[in-house]
DNA sequence: CGATAGGTTGACGGTTCTCAAGGGAGGTGG
DNA sequence: CCACCTCCCTTGAGAACCGTCAACCTATCG
């Protein structure tokens, strides 16, 4: 993005946070108003369905972009609730949408972002194998921590198993079991949340048929 | 859509077709030029891995538009086939997007498409056994065929059970063991492609869980 | 110290996949 | 017109993966 949309941009951003973790950035059903960009900490979004289970549909990190799925309805089609201490920058979409009429290439980057979340639910698409599954969560995870200059390859997860598993379509216990099995083969470290990986390849190995070489910017 | 952008639309549409059967409209990697609208037919969307296993991203009917999720990599992510006579509008993307800075509500109109897509892969997304699939999936589809006016719940697939099968992640065997049951519990009517749904209401209620109130506007 | 939430481990069972074989329907050639 | 082929679909039997249930463990916090 150019200097003179980022000083356009400037006047319309709302600084948000810090968040506790589990307030809600925005909630299902709500008329949509906004899209917000994460800065720091780590978003959850999800839906909860009629008999009150919770589907979780992505997590995000810093850079990334939250409530472009509203669009359509115009209103929320899901919550995000902070996973940690969540600071981020809210945008009006009305705002933006006129803005991006003067500013091609702001409209361009909006179709981009767009365009993109388009192809991310694929790791969740696939019927998939448990190990497969983990696997490219662990690398995308790790290569999205990366961008934003962590040590490339040990991090802190910033959300429960359970919501791993709920991610992933795998039960909790199905989950620690493969992270113990990774553990056992010398694939990664684990204790708690914090996880190093020490065989990226046999990683990348096993998450070959989800992420289909070059590793895809997920939800 | 306005009168003015449909005129100013006229001008950068070329019509294609009728495609026979296992044409390609664009291929995966090719540069992205062109979304397209279909206007009559059935388009299936699907990736190859590097197994050679082929993966059925969607199916594609009259009035949907097919191409969007190109835009981030600047090439088509995936391929798309017809599946029957396929006639549908090119509509060059670089032109499109400059004529969507001058009239808002053609950008309101891409937003919304494309975020509507980002939705849509909730079918596949959740964890459901293959009877709320395939109940979800007959009714999406009568949905969208009688959208375009044919008789409100019998329809023809136009597509392999294998094509189904691959879609909603099951074997093609457990999809025909599945059409087979709801034939004998009286839920459709079969014969080969031909579909007749006798009872939506016990449909409905196998496929709330992934419908959610509301049939979406899937791929 | 006890309570609670989150995580781990084990045993069992079910849904679905795999493997294998057989049955149409439609097209082509004799 | 019929034989034959191929593609698509169906059906059955067995196995595998993962989910469910149940118990226990660990850390954190009041």
């Amino acid at each position: 993005m150019d200097k003179t949309s980022l000083k356009d941009l400037h006047v319309l951003v709302e600084h948000v946070g810090p968040l506790r973790p589990g307030t809600h950035v925005f909630r299902e059903r709500e008329p949509f108003e906004a899209i917000a960009a994460v800065r720091s900490g780590t978003v959850k979004t999800c839906v909860v369905d009629r008999d009150g289970r919770e589907q979780v549909l992505g997590f995000h990190f810093p850079g990334e972009v939250i409530g472009l799925n509203a669009i359509d309805g115009e209103r929320y089609p899901c919550n995000a609730v902070a996973l940690d201490a969540v600071q981020l920058c809210r945008f009006s979409f009305p705002q933006i949408a006129v803005l991006a009429t003067r500013l091609p290439r702001l409209q361009h980057h909006l179709f981009r972002l767009l365009s993109r979340d388009i192809g991310t639910a694929r790791l969740l698409a696939g019927d998939h194998s448990a190990d497969e599954r983990l696997a490219a969560f662990l690398l995308v995870v790790a290569d999205r921590l990366a961008a934003q200059g962590f040590p490339s390859n040990g991090f802190t997860l910033s959300m429960p198993r359970t919501d791993i598993a709920n991610y992933l379509r795998l039960a909790p216990e199905t989950v620690s079991r493969v992270f113990r099995r990774f553990r056992d083969e010398k694939l990664i470290q684990v204790r708690g949340r914090d996880v190093e990986l020490t065989d990226e390849s046999r990683l990348e190995n096993l998450a070959s048929s989800i992420l289909r070489g070059g590793r895809p910017v997920p939800t």
